[in-house]
DNA sequence: CGTAGTCGTTTACACATGTAAACAGCTAAG
DNA sequence: CTTAGCTGTTTACATGTGTAAACGACTACG
């Protein structure tokens, strides 16, 4: 084990966009990803293979070869990511704790029925 | 008006250090807000003073001379950062929804309950 | 009156990020 | 066989960020 912990290196704005694409459907090659995002962000294929690129040095991209090219999937689970992010902002602003964020929501008026009837909904089946 | 809508710049996290000492007690002197944060972050005088021209510059903080000095207090709200720093990442992770958020944080084992009492006390509220 | 300390401002420099062109290798079509 | 078209890799360059030293102005102590 050369290489046991590593914790989760950043991933930037852009390519988190890039792992969103292989979050919703993978394997992927280079101008596929390229056809899911390229249009939206306006981006060229280079930035996309500059992308992946650095995503597969961070480790969250793998690639597994196909003929002579590759296939790029995810390296780390969406749920991880989501999970470590979310994390940051409420350590960062609330304190470490959820119910200051939740309120922080409720009060800017960023919650919608919806979310309201789903929360209430989560709530009843934590306490069971 | 030369200057009018201004979006707010983006905050980097060091930055964000620097805030929350003037949100927690403005105005201050540079020197103080070292004080504040130098330990913690191991800072030296000449990043914070760095730090503070930036957010200066990004217009998140404000100065007002004091004889020869100046004295720094918070340009924006706390609140007014929070809430769009929240809204981002429940824009980028949560698809703009508030409940898939909660959802997560549930299953992350990321509430207390004393967060969930919180929290429910809030809901009752909301539907008052 | 010099000089040590304290301000704010300027300059510095390495690394991250956004964005992309240039290049080298290979394959498929003429 | 040449060449157009894909690959991935290398190089590029501007801007942002973390971190700080250097500098110039001023004040207060000796």
């Amino acid at each position: 084990m050369v290489d046991a912990p590593q914790q989760p290196e950043r991933i930037s704005d852009a390519e988190h966009a890039v792992m969103e694409a292989l979050w919703d459907r993978a394997p992927l090659t280079a101008s596929e990803v390229c056809d899911k995002v390229c249009d939206e962000r306006s981006w060229s294929l280079a930035t996309v293979k500059t992308l992946l690129s650095r995503l597969v040095a961070k480790r969250a991209v793998v690639t597994e070869p196909d003929g002579k090219r590759f296939l790029y999937s995810p390296g780390i689970a969406r749920e991880s990511y989501v999970g470590t992010e979310s994390r940051r902002l409420v350590d960062r602003l609330f304190g470490g704790r959820a119910a200051p964020l939740f309120a922080h929501l409720a009060q800017a008026d960023a919650l919608t029925e919806d979310d309201i009837a789903e929360i209430e909904a989560l709530l009843k089946e934590l306490k069971s």
